[in-house]
DNA sequence: GCGACAG
DNA sequence: ATCTTGTCGC
């Protein structure tokens, strides 16, 4: 059994840059977090192409990099087909229930520079499992209008009874999404982000895990994001030497098309 | 009152 | 997530 409230407010206040407004944020999250859909856009035995994204971090004192990569696999072929990936500065700090804040951009920016579009996109972190219904899974699909899911290796907000089981809202016992174990004594927190239900989300990522706690699109997106870190570090990272970096990474990449 | 707390 | 030494197991 285990239990998580979520962070304070008081926390998260003192966590978040002196300019920043909470309270705006909060109205954004909660207003998009109303356009979030829960029923299947798409037919879940259809798909084919799924695409998995995570980010790496570099600090070096006061400046921070962020490599972010996205990769598609294809189910039908058992085979990762195209990855892309994206470098660049990272101003905002990490604050539990703002993610988004600092993950967005670097996450949408590796997506984008994709060739091919896939059906469903996994994104690291929670969707709906969140104190206002909206992970950065959910702020990705609703902005993109893609189908979502969100993947996370440890709570941020609900309760879970069961080792496989509901994740449930703290207060009013709501379904805010599932607990699955795909590698032993390692549980997988699935959660809709956006355009499925939570039924055909937990179905596609048990599909994806292959005895380990992510599912393969993610895995390979956090190994090539961890590989292309170690041959950075070491280099300078002025404002113009991570621009060059960011150009090597779209060259590297796109020799794998 | 203290601590919890996606990545 | 990142940093980071030694230690355990295959």
């Amino acid at each position: 059994m285990r239990i998580s409230r979520g962070p304070s407010e008081g926390y998260v206040r003192s966590k978040v840059p002196k300019g920043f407004h909470l309270e705006i944020a909060r109205k954004i999250q909660t207003a998009l977090a109303g356009r979030v859909i829960e029923d299947d856009l798409i037919s879940i035995d259809s798909v084919d192409l799924v695409t998995g994204i995570d980010v790496a971090y570099i600090n070096r004192g006061s400046t921070e990099i962020g490599v972010s990569v996205a990769s598609t696999y294809s189910i039908s072929k058992s085979l990762i087909i195209e990855w892309s990936c994206w470098i660049g500065p990272i101003y905002f700090p990490y604050v539990p229930t703002l993610l988004s804040f600092r993950e967005l951009k670097p996450v949408v920016n590796a997506y984008l520079r994709l060739r091919t579009k896939s059906q469903v996109i996994l994104i690291d972190g929670h969707g709906r499992a969140h104190p206002y219904r909206l992970g950065i899974a959910s702020h990705f699909g609703v902005c993109m209008h893609i189908p979502t899911i969100g993947v996370a290796k440890s709570l941020l907000y609900g309760r879970v009874d069961r080792v496989e089981g509901p994740i449930l809202d703290i207060s009013t016992d709501e379904v805010i999404g599932w607990a699955i174990q795909c590698a032993p004594s390692k549980p997988t927190y699935v959660s809709v982000g956006y355009g499925l239900s939570l039924r055909s989300a937990v179905d596609l990522v048990k599909r994806l895990c292959v005895g380990s706690q992510m599912p393969i699109p993610i895995l390979h997106s956090h190994n090539m994001a961890n590989n292309l870190k170690k041959r950075i570090i070491g280099k300078l990272m002025s404002k113009a030497s991570i621009n060059e970096l960011d150009n090597e990474c779209r060259i590297s990449m796109s020799n794998y098309l």
